[in-house]
This record gives C-alpha cells, structure tokens and sequence, in this order.
RNA sequence: GGCGACGUAGCCAAGGGGCCUAAGGCAGGGGAUUGCAAAUCCCCCAUCCCCGGUUCAAAUCCGGGCGUCGCCUCCA
C-alpha cells in the first residue's frame, strides 16, 4: 500500500485514488523564457519515476504537465532578445522537449499550453466574478482572498500571519493587498486577448487550475511541483478551483525538495544555476537521474561535482553487472531443485527483492531505500558468480533481470545508448579489438596498451576479461 | 518577525523504541585475481548535532538549545 506525503495534511496518507485503479495526475510545468536548469529538472526526474512507479503498482495514470507559454516573464525576456513573445516562447518549449527527452522522461499524456486555453480561463475568472470572489478594477481582475475561508490551508498560514509579513506589494487598486490576479490587462505592444474586461491575459496563477481541471476534472489526486510553489502558487489554485467548483480541487499534494547549490538554492533570480543542457555535456541521463532518486524526493539536495561523480560511479557499477551477465552462455534451463546453499541463498533474495523493493518505495516513494534493494541484489549475485558455480549460471539471469524490473520505475539500467546510430562506429572498434588481442596474443604489450589508452581518451574504455576485451563509452 | 523542513561515517544516503554489533553507494586502506590496467570478490573504516527527560530498552519518543535551508516577493 502506498503512502506519500501530503502537504495538504502535514503527514503521510495512504493513497487512495478517487476511482479505483485510476490516477489522476498533474505536476506543473515549465515557464519557457528560457532553458531550464539543473534545479528544475528535479521534478521533472522526480515525478516521471513516481508516475511510473505508480503504474508500475497497477494504476492506471492520467498524467498531465502543462507549458506556461505566456507569462510576464516571457514577454519581459522576449522585449530584451528583440523577438516576439510568441517566437520566444515556442523556441524554448521545444528546447524544453528536447531537454526532457535526453533526460529520458516520459512523454505527458496531456501537455496543455496557456495560450491553447484562453477561453476556458475567461470563464473561468467570469464564473468566480459571478459568484463574487473576482471583481474588477479598471480592466484588471482580482481574487478576493477573504471571500474564501480555507485560505492557507495548504501552507499552513492564516490571513493574518500573512498581513504581519508585510511584504506584500501594496497596489491601490486591489482591495485588499493579498488579493491576486486573475486577468491582468494588456498594453497594446503586449500579447492580449479579448476578454469582458477588455484586452488582456491570465494572471500568474489561473492556468493550472483551468488546466487540470479541464484535461483531468474538477478533482484530481496529485498535484506535484516544488517546494517553492506552496506559497503562493499552490495556495491561490486551491482558492481559485474551489471557489469555482465547491468541491475539493486536489486530494494530494506532493511536493519536491529544492536543489542546492553551495548552501543556497539554486535559482535563476540568485544567478547560481547550470542549464540542464550542459549538465547533459557532461553527465549521461542515468548519471543524473540517479542523483536525484539517491536521495529522498523531499529533501534539500547539493548540487556538485562530486555528487555527480559518485552517481556516475554507481550507474557504472550496475552495468558493469549486467554486461558480465550477458556475457555469459546460460542457455541451459538450470533446475533450481540440485541448487547449492550459496544458490538457494540468491535465489530467495531474488525472489523476495520486489517485496523489498516495494517495502522501500510505497513508504512516501523512497527511492533511495529501492536503490539500496537494487544494489543489494547486484552485490549478492556478483559474489555468487565468483564462487564459480557455473551450472547454475541461470541465477545470474534471474537476478540480472530482477534488477532491470525494479530499475524500470526510476528509467534506470534499461540498456545504454549505442555510440552511433548506423552502427558502423561500433564494427569497426570490434575490428580494432580482433586486432589488439592478435597483438596480445603475441605479447606485444607495447601497441596493445597505446591503443587502449588512446581509445580511452576518446571516450572509449577497453576492459580485457577472461579472455574477451569488451569496451563501454562514457557518454550517452 | 511569522510559518515550515532538515541535522546519521571522509563524502552521499536509508532507518525512525529492542532484529542497529546502523542498509546501499562513492572515496580510501589491506588482500585474492591479473602481462599491465580495469572490473569482480574478501577484510577494514559511524554509536546517530548538543543538553536534559520518558522507558527495562532511544539514533528512533518528549522538552530545551545550537546549526543549515526554504517560504512569507517571480521562482521547480
């Protein structure tokens, strides 16, 4: 039974789908003013594996990750570069597929955009207006905050708390300074639409609760985005669906840690961030995912070399695994009944392994727990192998591909890129190999060492084992 | 100032009253294997931020400190 933790509540629940085996999933998407980086990959990373776990577990998931592509932002960043904001905005969300691709996260089954949705979002702030939470000024349309009782439930805060803080930009117009945007009016050179208000465009908050409502119903069951977006953003979606609906707008929110970097988040505004791009030049995708799941998805996390450098390392390790297994001839059945002690010992770790696995990872998603079954199990089966008991080579098969289904969820050791797509790449550094082990052969230690470590600096590592040579690239 | 999260080995990181003489990974040391290298295997490497308390029993619960980070303003 899965738990996660919800926001909403302060604690763990059990998750409990509103319809059966059905998931109703939302997690918000980028703003596309620019590449986004390393931090904001969290989420991204972090929720692909939640939403494959969960289907991994039986559910059927309805995921949806929306593309804010019009934003203040956008049009701030666009006036800068001297292009349209719409240019701006199409040019980086498909930087942004690109992006996600490489990271091997899974395509939404809904990629809603804001500028798609404009008319649902008119009725909606024309509804709230109606029923008297929106009311206009001057062309601007503004949430009334006090109008809606359970405001703050989900950051924990009370209307007052948030009036002391008093950093709240005060605007004339707005009848009370907390209240928020809905529809904000547009000067002539900037993007608007037609609108009962005038010429304008949504506030900064409304497009995801038309979004999910709209792709995913009234209620959904999770809603997942970064810490960072509890206050406000959250908040004022809970606000402005319900206000709407008078139902409950999400059952779970779910909410990741945020990436640091040297001690201090890592964020665009505080300019100490690496594009997720280049992060990419230097670290393979399961490099870098990895680095997220070996952590709990709610802690802080820091960002550096080094870090890297040890995921990488691990990644390494758990090929190097399967490769050894692959290699092996285990055409032969095996009967498990004539199994030594050692072999009993791995077959019932392999057996219970997803047990385990799934022990860890329903405790509120801790994939650093699953990672530790997972690598458990490959510890385990290299020892059995060296003991050398080659009639029940099978085991390894077993085990190998135990580890690959539990590694599924997280989009981890399925298989590595091949160098190149033709495959020619690969022909000829099999030739060269043939030829180094005719070299090895005759003991010709001297060119057989300088084409293993020139290989090597290109990318390109020569491992000689029993006999074969194999090689691995250290790229994706 | 208000609200919240967190503090486990050299580093990363699970665990959350007795099975902990604390998973797993990285790095390091010693050994086996090896043309060399790599990989693999074996062995070694923590008493859980501090102080009090509850309990037969606490890393794990309670109270108080200290520290780090986040939110209260755009932000994943």
């Amino acid at each position: 039974m899965l738990h996660l933790y919800n926001t909403l509540k302060g604690e763990q629940e059990k998750f409990e789908p509103l319809e059966d085996d059905k998931v109703r999933f939302y997690s918000c998407g980028p703003t596309v003013y620019d590449y986004f980086h390393i931090g904001n990959a969290r989420p991204f990373i972090v929720f692909d594996g939640l939403r494959r776990y969960l289907e991994f577990k039986g559910y059927k998931v309805e995921f949806t990750q929306n593309v804010t592509d019009l934003d203040d932002k956008i049009i701030d960043r666009a006036e800068e570069e001297g292009v349209e904001p719409e240019e701006l905005a199409e040019k980086y969300a498909e930087a942004y597929f690109e992006d996600l691709d490489r990271l091997g996260v899974k395509e939404a089954d809904y990629v809603p955009r804001v500028t798609e949705y404009v008319d649902e979002i008119i009725e909606h702030v024309s509804a709230l207006v109606e029923k008297g939470y929106g009311y206009e000024v001057e062309g601007d349309v503004y949430f009334r905050v006090r109008e809606f009782s359970d405001y703050g439930k989900l950051s924990g805060r009370s209307i007052d708390d948030l009036k002391s803080g008093a950093r709240v930009e005060v605007e004339a117009e707005k009848e009370d300074p907390l209240d928020f945007a809905l529809w904000k009016s547009s000067d002539p050179d900037e993007p608007g639409w037609d609108s009962p208000w005038g010429r304008g465009r949504p506030g900064w908050h409304i497009e995801c609760s038309v979004m999910a409502q709209t792709t995913l119903g009234d209620t959904i069951d999770i809603h997942a985005g970064g810490h960072d977006l509890i206050f406000p953003h959250h908040e004022n979606e809970i606000a402005q669906s319900e206000a709407r609906t008078g139902k409950q707008f999400c059952r779970y929110w779910i909410h990741n840690g945020l990436l640091e970097f040297e001690g201090e988040k890592m964020s665009k505004s505080l300019g100490n961030f690496e594009y997720a791009r280049d992060v990419l030049e230097e670290y393979d995708r399961e490099t870098v995912r990895y680095f997220y799941f070996s952590t709990h998805y709610r802690k802080p996390l820091n960002f550096s070399e080094k870090n890297l450098e040890d995921a990488k390392s691990a990644v390494d390790r758990v090929y190097e695994f399967i490769r050894t297994v692959e290699e092996l001839d285990t055409d032969e059945d095996g009967s498990e009944a004539s199994l030594s002690d050692s072999g009993k010992k791995l077959l019932d770790r392999i057996e219970s392994a997803r047990d385990r696995y799934e022990g860890e990872m329903d405790s509120d998603f801790n994939t650093p727990g699953g990672l530790g079954v997972i690598f458990d199990l490959v510890k385990r089966a290299n020892k059995f192998r060296d003991e050398g008991k080659s009639e029940n080579e099978h085991l390894l098969q077993k085990a190998k591909e135990k580890v690959m289904e539990l590694s599924e969820p997280l989009g981890l050791f399925q298989g590595r890129a091949k160098v190149s797509p033709f495959g020619l790449e690969e022909d000829l550094l099999e030739l060269l190999l043939e030829v180094r082990n005719a070299l090895r052969e005759k003991q010709d230690w001297e060119l057989a060492d300088r084409i293993r470590s020139e290989l090597k600096e290109m990318g390109v590592e020569v491992k000689d084992q029993e006999g074969v040579s194999t090689w691995t690239v250290d790229r994706n």
